[in-house]
DNA sequence: GGGATATGACCTTCGAGTAAGTTACCTCAA
DNA sequence: TTGAGGTAACTTACTCGAAGGTCATATCCC
């Protein structure tokens, strides 16, 4: 009796494994990789830490195995809607409009995916560069043929403007994530609108010179 | 002769502790706060563990010293361009513009600023939301002052706008980061240009109706 | 001598990872 | 039917190393 239930539950090893990735997918989303710790997850799944280690090896395997399942969702899904024939603009609200609607029963599993506190060397650096060749695809596919369209072909631009692209969807998701009680629906609205905000803007009267700073630029009428 | 050359210096504290701030800027910048060790960063400093906590007190306090400098630089110029009588769009491109100069000699305290591992509670914590609203300002007006002229004015929006536009400043000053060689006024033309290039994007011929997603939507034409 | 500058060696805490044993269940021979 | 033995599930109690933080002491200059 000393054990106190030792051995008494019997759970097969998938079934505890998949509540441990549960537990771990959670921690490890909301606290990131750095802060969690393997007896907080084996506390929150129910169970003690040496079985975590029996079925995951390490922290760093189970982070890997949470990363996986949480990557494959999210980049399954953005897969999925860049195989639809929208196109542009409007591709990009399908693709956010995805996310929400997959993100609404685990919304933890977006930060899985960025979390930078990961190990950024062995089997998750290789898993990470795997899912963000995945992602990073789809969204140079949508920046490009915008770059065409305006007739921008500088390949460093493409590159950066992926970059704020895949930017303001994490803006949106986190801010998304921080205003709980806003339906995916709602928020896809929002992006709409928002878009068409942008395409409203305005563009400078002229490029600012390069010298030092400090010049003023004259006001530019609003509509380019 | 058993304490090597300890009180040999004789360095005035000043200095001291403004070579060790660099190298704590330098060091929490690059790494995080988590991933940081206060003896790593003596031993940048050329000097010994304790001399830092003689001076700084804890690491925390020492992150706090690099905050506060790092933030300040950064807030100073963002309000230095908020003040000129640029608007909207160029206002940003003056901005951008601002920080690409200021943080070429010291890139790091941009990551200084969005450190994900630094202590969320406390004097750090204290310090970082003194300069997140300062900075928060200064985004909210121009986002408002364009939604205001688009004609949207549910203020959920213009929060929503306001994270993707920071979001996308910080995209944008990672990219060049992570491109040695371009200078800042390469830079600035090619923000300049991504704006260009958003400005003229398509819209959506109309909304993504709500219900289960999935549906195709009609090609619309680019330009709205 | 006294105060400022400086350090080697130490203490402490925390969390990853492990060793070794406990319990339950299943199978199969007598 | 039963009970011996094998195996999968499970836990308590530990080791170990890294890093934050402290103490006692040394050197130098006025």
């Amino acid at each position: 009796m000393s054990r106190a239930n030792a051995g008494t539950k019997g759970v097969p090893r998938a079934d505890r494994e998949l509540q441990i990735l549960r537990a771990a997918c959670e921690v490890f989303g909301t606290m990131g990789f750095a802060k969690a710790s393997v007896a907080g997850i084996a506390a929150d799944a129910g169970i003690s830490k040496p079985l975590v280690y029996q079925y995951f090896g390490s922290k760093e395997g189970l982070f890997l195995a949470s990363f996986n399942y949480g990557a494959e969702t999210l980049a399954a899904e953005m897969e999925r809607v860049a195989a639809d024939d929208s196109v542009g603009v409007e591709r990009g609200l399908h693709t956010l409009d995805g996310l929400f609607r997959t993100l609404e029963p685990q919304p933890w599993l977006w930060r899985l995916l960025f979390d930078p506190s990961a190990p950024d060397d062995g089997e998750v650096a290789a898993a990470r560069a795997v899912y963000t060749d995945r992602i990073t695809r789809l969204a140079v596919e949508g920046v490009g043929e915008l770059m065409r369209l305006v007739g921008d072909d500088d390949p460093l631009d493409a590159s950066a403007l992926t970059a704020v692209w895949m930017s303001a969807v994490d803006a949106l998701i986190t801010w998304w994530l921080d205003h709980p009680g806003v339906t995916p629906a709602q928020m896809t609205e929002r992006c709409h609108r928002l878009i068409i905000a942008i395409s409203g803007a305005a563009l400078p009267a002229e490029l600012p010179a390069e010298g030092g700073g400090r010049r003023p630029v004259e006001r530019s009428s609003l509509r380019a």
